[in-house]
This record gives C-alpha cells, structure tokens and sequence, in this order.
DNA sequence: CTCTATGCAAATAATTTGCAAGCAC
DNA sequence: GTGCTTGCAAATTATTTGCATAGAG
C-alpha cells in the first residue's frame, strides 16, 4: 500500500492560519481553539488574537490540512491531516487520550448504503468511547 | 425465547421527564432542548420551563429512554429510543432530514478493534452527512 | 493607494447553576 | 414537615461579528 506520503507544503496562509497550523502540528493530542490560543500566548510574543486563530481554522480546515473533531462536549476538537484525509479516534475515558484508527471503517459501507439507501455519503463522524488498554489495567487494580 | 417486546412503560419519571419524553416521542425527526421546550409552550398551557427541559432531557438519557446526538453545530439533538438501545443517522444536507441505520456497523467491529488495539468500546458516535434520494434527483434537476 | 488580515470588544447562543417557592408523601 | 421538583434569573462558555487599524503588494 504506497501512501504517497508527500506533506503537501502549505502555502498560501496568511500569518496567523500559519501559526495555528504550526502550533497544531506540535501537539499530538487534539487541541481547542482555546488550547492552541493558550499556547501561541505562552510560546510567541507576538501571537494571534482568539479571533485570528478561529478564522484561521476556519480557513485550514476548508483546505483540508485540518481536520475538526466534536466529541460532544460543546467545543471542538481540531489536528493536522494529510491533505485530504480524515481519520477517527478512540477516546478512552479514563486518560483522556485518542488514538487514531490507522483505517475508516465507514468508508467500507459506502457503498452498502448508498445501493440500501439510496444515500450519497459525503462525509461523516465517527468516535468511539471506552477504555484504553493501559487504563483497563489501572482500573482493574 | 420470548423477545419480550414491551415498550418499557417509563416509571419513575418527574411530571416534567414525563412531558418532555411525550413530546419527544410525538416528533419523528431529531430535536433540540429549545425545539421541546417551544413545542411544549404551544402544545400545553402549563408547560415545563427550559431549566428543567434540559434536566429532564438529562436524566431520560441517563435512563435510556433518549438518545443525545450531536451533529456538531453547537446544539444537541435528542430522540426517543428503546431503552438501552441507541442508532445513527443519515443526515440529508439539502433538506435536513435525517433517516435511521437500521443497523450499527460498528457493533460489527468491537472485537476487532478490542483486540487489535486493547480499547474496550465503552460507546461511540457516528453521524453519516451526505445527499438523501430525493435531493440527489432535484439537485441534478 | 487598495485590499486583505488582524484584533479588540461587544454580541450571540446554548447550557448550567443558585436559590427560593411548590408539591408530594 | 422533609425532600425532591421546578422556574426564574444570573452566570458561564464557546464562538461569531462589527468595525477600525495594520500590513502586503
């Protein structure tokens, strides 16, 4: 499976989406436009307004190198993709943590869906909500 | 084995529970806590107040008799379910409606994903967005 | 100069919380 | 009376918008 790896080089962004994407590729973890706010603040001296760093992701996600994820608790969730791509994750509810599932699922209903429902999938969500192995065993203590 | 197919008569319920759980159950498609709460002001002279529409709207769900969902767009929609049971959706982007799976596709992959990544699926989320049949016939109009 | 990007402050919107009154048993 | 339920108003939180300034070409 030849993945093409090639980073698409973001171009194109103004100085503040730029920031964002930057402080965005740092993290692991999923991050709030508040998070990212925060740690252009600490970093930089000169960082983004709140303001910028919404209508900046705003804008990366459009061009697709951002990826938005709403897990429900009233904010969202925002990490770098490959162009293009998406991915889901599994949240564990003991830590905190998401890991990503290396393959979409849904995408192999599609089809399925479509013939059955008469349905044009254009996008979706997914997110799954459990334990993670680590914790199961702090837990289980 | 008797499938045992009752409807589980809600019980238990506060008078406000109890009138937010029938005029939930009078709409098919999703609704929010203020569509409940305007529908109730209509419907009933002594209708519940939004305090505790969203309270009650709380505890249903602890209980299982409602499904919170949330499409992302800052509001959480809810609709009745058979307790204990839960689905997902197929959300029309030109009309708005939304239709049931019939079946969760990612029940199928618990296992899988259980032993392949050591996460316990505790609950998960998945929102399908897309064209429905009769708008794909009038946007290729 | 002209246009887009940025930032601050104010405006929205959904939801939550504090607290006093109402009802059930 | 005691305790859970309710409702109003105020508080909170995330996000958006208005508008005037700063910067790029």
């Amino acid at each position: 499976m030849t993945t093409h790896k090639a980073t698409h080089k973001p171009a194109n962004l103004t100085k503040g989406a730029q920031a964002v994407l930057d402080a965005l590729g740092q993290v692991k973890e999923l991050s709030s436009a508040q998070d990212i706010y925060g740690r252009l603040r600490q970093t930089g001296e000169k960082a983004p307004g709140l303001t910028t760093v919404y209508r900046a992701l705003e804008s990366l996600v459009q061009l697709g190198y951002v990826q938005a994820v709403d897990l429900g608790d009233g904010e969202k969730l925002y990490e770098v993709v490959e162009p293009g791509e998406h991915h889901h994750h599994l949240v564990c509810e003991g830590c905190g943590s998401s890991n990503h599932l290396d393959q979409c699922m849904v995408e192999e209903f599609e089809d399925a869906i479509r013939s059955k429902y008469g349905f044009q999938i254009k996008s979706h969500v997914l997110e799954i909500f459990g334990v993670c192995n680590t914790c199961q065993a702090k837990t289980s203590r």
